[in-house]
DNA sequence: TAAGAATCGATAAAAAATTATCGATAAATG
DNA sequence: CATTTATCGATAATTTTTTATCGATTCTTA
C-alpha cells in the first residue's frame, strides 16, 4: 500500500500549499466557485496543470460552467496534506529569528504547535511570545516527554554543526535550518533549508 | 542571444545554491578537491545529477581521479548565479522577524544589502543591527534614491496585500512575501512566498 | 614503466512533468 | 427548447529532468 503524498508527483505536492494560500485567500473574500482557468492565471500557471492537480487531491469532481467549490477545496488539500495530524515542534537557538518564530501563531493553522525554544545563553533563557525559553541541557527532556520530532534551528553558522547534533541526539528527526551551513546528520535524520539570503537572491536574479 | 541563467534547468538552478552550501563546508574544513561521487553522496543526489549540474556551470573541467577543486567551483557557482552584482533591498513590516531579518547578516554573502526597515507604527520607528528603520512615508523617497527593486515582507497578513501595494507603487518590483497570503500585484512585479509553516509542514509530513 | 583504480564527460535511455487537444457536461440565454 | 458558452476530465504529445552506460583520462603503485 502507497501513503496518499506519494500518489502525487513531488512538483505537484510542491503546489499544493500554493493552491491552499490562494484559495483561502479567495474564501476570504467571499468567493464560493474558482475555475481552473482563474487560478492558473492568478497564479501564473497553465489551466491544463491546474486541473490535473487538483484532480488528484479533489474528493469531488469540479462542476462545468462554475469550476470547484472553494471551501470543499481548501478542505480537501488541508486532509490531502495531513495538516490535521498535529505535530510538536521545538526551536533551538533564542537569538532574533529564533525568538520571532517564537511568537509567530500561524504554525497553528498546519498542525504543527511550537512549544518552546533552547538556547546555550543563560541570558535568553525566559519567554517570548507567552512560550518558554529553555536550557539547552533541557532539550532532551522536552523532546521526550513531548514526543517532539522536529527542530527548528535558528543558530548562528559557527554553531549549527554542534546545535544540530545535540537536537539529534535529543531524539529530533527533522531539522529545519535557518544556517546556511550544511549540516551533517545520521542516516534517517532529514534536513531542510531555509537560507533567506537564497530566496532573497534568486528572486533579484530571476 | 539568452542570459547565463537560461542556460541552465530551472532544477539544476534550483540546486546551485546547495553546492555552494556544501562547497563552502568542505572548504571551510580545508578540503581542496571533491569528486561528484562524495558530493552526491553527502548531498543525497545521483553523481551522475552531481556531474551534469557541475559541467554547466565549471569554468574548467574536473580531474579524473580527484574531482573538482572546491575552491574555483566556488567562485564559478557564484559568478554564475551573479552574487557579485550587488542589489539593495529593503523591509516592510519591523515586527519581530523584520528586525531579526534587519540584524542578520548573511545577505552580503549574496550580493545583497538590505538598508533599512520600514513600518507604520511610529514605535517602531528607530533602528535595529545598526540599520534605520523609518516611517512607511519615506519608502518612496528610499527606494528611488537609492534605487532599491527588492523588499522583504514581514508584515501581519492583514496588512499585507494593503503593505505590497504601497511598496509596488513606490517602485519596488520583487517582493519576498512572509505573510501567508496570495498578493496580487501588477504584471511584472514578481513574489516568492516564503511560507515557514509550510515549510516546516513538509518536513512533518515528508 | 605497465597495470589498476577512480573519476570524468558524453551520449543514450528512461522517467517525470507539462502542455495540447478534444469530446462531454451543465448552466445561461434567446 | 435549442444554441451557445464556460468548464471539466481524459488521452495523447511534447518537453524537461533524471538515470544509466561506456570509453577516455590521469594519478597511484607495484
Amino acid at each position: 500500500m502507497v501513503n496518499a503524498e506519494s500518489a502525487v508527483s513531488r512538483a505537484t505536492a510542491s503546489r499544493l500549499p500554493a493552491y491552499l494560500r490562494y484559495l483561502k485567500g479567495e474564501a476570504g473574500k467571499g468567493v464560493e466557485y474558482v475555475s481552473s482557468a482563474a487560478i492558473a492565471k492568478d497564479m501564473g500557471l497553465s489551466a491544463v496543470c491546474v486541473r490535473k492537480d487538483l484532480a488528484l487531491v479533489s474528493s469531488r469532481p469540479g462542476k462545468p460552467r462554475f469550476g470547484f467549490e472553494v471551501r470543499l477545496l481548501i478542505e480537501d488539500i488541508e486532509k490531502f496534506l495531513g495538516y490535521h495530524r498535529w505535530t510538536n515542534a521545538v526551536i533551538v537557538g533564542a537569538g532574533g529569528l529564533g525568538r520571532a518564530i517564537l511568537s509567530y501563531e500561524g504554525f497553528e493553522n498546519y498542525g504543527i504547535h511550537v512549544i518552546a525554544a533552547f538556547d546555550n545563553s543563560p541570558a535568553k533563557v525566559g519567554a517570548a511570545g507567552g512560550k518558554p525559553i529553555y536550557p539547552m541541557e533541557r532539550l532532551g527532556d522536552v523532546v521526550r516527554r513531548s514526543d517532539v520530532k522536529v527542530c527548528i534551528l535558528t543558530v548562528p553558522r559557527s554553531a549549527a554543526q554542534e546545535a544540530c547534533d545535540q537536537a539529534v541526539v535529543a531524539g529530533i528527526n527533522a531539522i529545519l535550518s535557518f544556517a546556511p551551513v550544511h549540516l551533517h546528520v545520521p542516516e534517517g535524520v532529514k534536513v531542510k533549508y531555509e537560507d533567506l539570503a537564497v530566496s532573497l537572491a534568486e528572486l533579484c536574479g530571476a
